[in-house]
RNA sequence: GGGCCGUUAGCUCAGUCGGUAGAGCAGUAGCCUUUUAAGCUAUUGGCCGCAGGUUCGAUUCCUGCACGGCCCA
């Protein structure tokens, strides 16, 4: 890229580096404490009068980087922030020692600075430090983004996440925000008793979920191994030794396409329950949302995204996963019925599959093409075949479907969940239709792993289990329609800055 | 993987029907002691993403590539 001007303006602050390191002012000063944060301060201060404001002389010291810098001779403002928000500082000659004014005239913006001084109000009323120290802490080097337009371009943003950061407060928001979602919903969880539990990274079997891997290597055993795709059947196996309630936030990794909803790693929350079946976990689904909704402040359970309210009001919408692909895909009986005209149909919607698929999944794929982005308001669809469940339990009434739901919101997969398939002859049964499903081609079908077999052998209870996909939840709550908006680091192709 | 669009100063963007470029902000030099994108004056700064082709001449037209965005798979 084009850089020489660029380094004419680093060449420049390396300069003024140089000249404080002669004037002995360490550009790097680990030594300076605030004792106030903007926002604390805003809150405290802002409906003092000015006149008492002036009376009360109130010390503060406070850090943080400079934003705006305006100066008129002898007297300026700086904008400084800190994580928690801006407080203007004013700084005059006649309140500052000789070095201190001369060291404010060679800030620049983006510099971190310490700032003791007393808190008054200018005529406009704002609230401000009058400074009569100043510290640099950290001499920065490269110029920021434009303090208007900000750092707009998608691609520096992710690559340069802490530019954005520091530029764009919206970024700022979204993952305090986010974070606040996953403190609601590890909290919901602690409160129904649930118990947080890390389970492997490494995998050497692909179970639980249907995705590609990542493949890696132990160098120390000589092995292959996988990046999870889901935990599920560790936390099973936890369920198993008696841990009832255990649920995991983490990541999962799959090796397949990137898009606006898709980053190779993303964060899912699993979760299983003993002695709940998958119809507890709709009404507790419900009940998590109300919650984390109200944590983080949205009211009357409504929020936009893409243009579109979204009613989190309870209950949400029930359909059946055939009875959806009729009335919702308006897709043909003979198309539910045979499966040579739901493969035609499902290419002619230029969806990839193929004729070794069972019938089931095809109708998923067009399930994914023709009622998904239709499912607005939050919606659980029901009774998923076995055929394309195959850790899921069987519904008694018809064993070629399954206890098991998918959550649809904004026309997005947001959780799947389930009673789960605890008869180990059936999950050995499962394992091996897998298998075949493997050998016929389908690279995502699940492993056959027989300790999880001998797990359940020893007796897993009757247990509901279910995930979420908490970027995507994230993507809703903040108005963010790509995942990459809501993920600090997304993924990025190798690329040379200089 | 396919289609469309984008890539010009540190940032945000103009522009050239083909004659090697411009604004605002940032920077620099001044003036200025209550500003809010401070103001005023002057001024520095560009392999116009990379490679090739057409052309007397390419940042502009064409092709390929890289990266990104959006749409589709």
């Amino acid at each position: 890229m084009t850089q020489e001007s660029e380094n004419k303006l680093i060449k420049r602050r390396i300069e003024k580096l140089e000249e404080l390191k002669k004037a002995g002012i360490d550009p790097y000063f680990n030594g300076f404490e605030p004792d106030s944060f903007a926002k604390d301060l805003h809150e405290s201060y802002d409906n003092k009068s000015k006149d008492e404001l002036e009376g009360l002389g109130i010390p503060v010291k406070v850090a943080g980087r400079v934003m705006a810098y305006r100066s008129f001779g002898k007297a300026g403002f700086l904008k400084l922030k800190d994580f928690t928000g801006y407080i203007q500082v004013y700084t005059e000659k006649k309140s500052l020692s000789e070095d201190d004014f001369k060291l404010y005239k060679k800030l620049d913006i983006g510099d971190i600075i310490g700032v003791e001084g007393t808190l008054f109000k200018t005529k406009t009323g704002e609230l401000t430090v009058k400074a009569n120290k100043i510290v640099m802490l950290t001499k920065s080097l490269r110029p920021l983004p434009e303090k208007w337009h900000g750092l707009k371009d998608k691609e520096l943003r992710y690559r340069q996440r802490y530019l954005d950061l520091i530029v764009n407060d919206e970024t700022k928001e979204t993952v305090i925000k986010r974070a606040k979602i996953i403190s609601a919903i590890r909290k919901f969880m602690l409160n129904n008793r649930f118990i947080e539990v890390e389970t492997p990274m490494l995998h050497k079997l692909v179970t639980g979920a249907a995705a590609r891997p990542f493949k890696t290597h132990l160098n120390a055993l000589d092995m292959d191994l996988y990046l999870r795709i889901a935990p599920e059947l560790y936390l099973k196996r936890l369920v198993v030794g008696g841990l009832e309630r255990v649920f995991e936030i983490n990541r999962n990794f799959r090796n397949e396409g990137m898009d606006l909803k898709h980053n190779p790693e993303f964060t899912m929350m699993e979760f299983y329950i003993a002695y709940k079946d998958y119809n507890f976990l709709m009404e507790f689904t419900e009940e998590l949302f109300e919650y984390v909704l109200k944590e983080i402040g949205i009211q009357n359970n409504k929020i936009e995204f893409e243009g579109k309210e979204i009613d989190f009001s309870r209950p949400w919408r029930r359909v059946e996963f055939f009875e959806g692909l009729r009335e919702i895909g308006k897709v043909d009986e003979k198309i539910l019925n045979d499966k040579k005209e739901a493969l035609k149909y499902a290419l002619e919607l230029e969806k990839r599959v193929n004729e070794t698929m069972p019938h089931e999944k095809i109708l998923a794929e067009i399930f994914d093409a023709l009622v998904e982005p239709k499912l607005i308001n939050p919606t659980f669809v029901v009774g998923y075949p076995v055929a394309i469940s195959p850790l899921a339990k069987r519904n008694r009434q018809n064993p070629e479907i399954t206890d098991r739901f998918e959550l649809y919101i904004a026309g997005m997969e947001i959780a799947n969940a389930f009673s789960e398939l605890n008869d180990p002859f059936d999950q050995k049964e499962r394992f091996l239709k897998q298998l075949e499903e493997r050998k016929k081609g389908d690279e995502e079908a699940t492993m056959y792993d027989a300790d999880y077999i001998r797990a359940l052998e020893y007796g897993l209870p009757p247990t509901a289990g279910e995930g979420i996909g908490i970027d995507r939840l994230v993507m809703l709550l903040t108005s963010n329609s790509s995942i990459r908006d809501v993920i600090l680091f997304p993924l990025m192709k190798d690329k040379d800055l200089d």
